[in-house]
DNA sequence: CGTATTATTGACTCCATTCAAAGATAGTGG
DNA sequence: CCACTATCTTTGAATGGAGTCAATAATACG
């Protein structure tokens, strides 16, 4: 994995009013009027390629992070410096949370492929509640989603290894046709060892799982892209 | 476990200002002239006795609660309904975040003894940032801290039985020590079975590796109470 | 005091890991 | 463009850590 600098970012000209994340991302619920104050706040849009990271665990908070288009991994570090991933995460979702408790980040995010990413500058977030009360929830919804997705994360990874392998890629499904993209035909963008890292598995046992999955019929694997050929079959794994 | 409703709850007079709880609660790095509008903002404090519920799943988010006094165990429910005990909170520590995303708890919440509770109405929540920016800030705080907790727990949650186990017992035992108790004698609250639910393993698994520890000296234990002889050696067990 | 819950212990099983090795793919430089 | 290399994937066989099943002991509680 590269460990090139942000520095590479170029920045971009776009508005949130006419983005076509739409609902997806932060302005989802917002008053219709409070969108142009939206713009006012979000101050860079960059781009990051594949390998690229947005920010190092340690680094100070400097702002949030709205994903305009694209995908990255989120990578925390346990007391042995060994990696952990934590996460995908795809267009229209924030990133930067971990860094809330005291300002310091505490993961670090890599794009997965080539990544629009839309700034919201710490300084921003104090008397936004003043400025922009639809926005303050909003961002306050995202940060309880995100509390919310960690829980059942830890719920899930109780379950045997296909449950949980399943659900990963029905987790992916969802959330691509959330974003318009199909829900049977999709990236999962990791390694089968950064999968087995996620879902607390190992390497042999993801690519023994896929394979099983594919030999079935339910599932159609070429490297990292999978088409889902029978989603009943599929979702019965998790029932 | 008893589902007694919350109208037991009975009504305290006390104070943030004079609060022995201090530094670890809300207040800790509030300004000092905000305390008395912290005090404007709390407006109920409670009891609840062991068993008792302070929310139920799937309820309406009414408030936030600050723990002035006690421990609760926090449950929260897979789609077949069952249990999965998500943590405890102690003395100082603030719940219901898990209602921020949709304004609905996902969590129950029990008294595991009995517990003094102070309420932030949700209501409160809007415009605190600009009434009172250091509890704005604090709150924040907060939740950042509840994600890291989140994430941690999925990080431990790979390691061996035992390293489960002893990180659960070393991270009580901080707990502890930072609220002015011994770091070596406390109680784990949880029966096995709970505990083995928390840590992802059996409760035969939990009570092995409980009396080994006791067979080898490290720790003693009758029945919830446990006092560490040796906490080098049960350090030992996580480096 | 008797009953229900919780804890302990042992023997056996199994799911996922480990170890090992071969195959496929992507990326690099000549 | 192809050869070379590093990385990633797949597969098989053997192992082991924690689970399961079963039965007894201890404790809490009404």
């Amino acid at each position: 994995m590269s460990q090139q600098s942000c520095s590479i970012l170029r920045e971009l000209k776009v508005s949130c009013k006419n983005c076509s994340v739409g609902v997806l991302c932060v302005p989802r619920g917002l008053d219709p009027e409070d969108i142009p104050k939206l713009d006012s706040v979000i101050q860079h849009r960059k781009i990051l390629h594949r390998g690229e990271f947005l920010y190092h665990h340690g680094e100070n908070f400097g702002q949030l992070f709205a994903l305009k288009s694209g995908a990255v991994k989120i990578i925390s570090y346990d007391e042995f410096n060994n990696e952990h991933i934590q996460g995908i995460y795809l267009t229209g979702e924030l990133i930067g949370f971990d860094a809330l408790a005291d300002n310091k980040h505490h993961c670090s995010v890599v794009a997965l492929e080539t990544c629009h990413v839309c700034e919201i500058p710490a300084e921003m977030l104090d008397g936004i509640d003043h400025a922009i009360p639809s926005l303050h929830r909003q961002l306050i919804r995202h940060i309880g989603h995100k509390i919310n997705t960690s829980e059942t994360h830890i719920v899930t990874n109780k379950a045997s290894a296909e449950f949980r392998l399943v659900s990963f890629l029905l987790n992916l499904s969802h959330r691509f046709a959330a974003r318009g993209f199909s829900p049977y035909e999709f990236s999962i963008y990791l390694t089968r060892q950064e999968l087995g890292n996620y879902l607390n598995l190992t390497t042999e046992t993801v690519s023994r799982l896929m394979r099983n999955l594919d030999r079935k019929g339910i599932i159609e694997l070429q490297q990292k892209r999978i088409k889902i050929l029978d989603m009943p079959k599929l979702r019965a794994i998790t029932d």
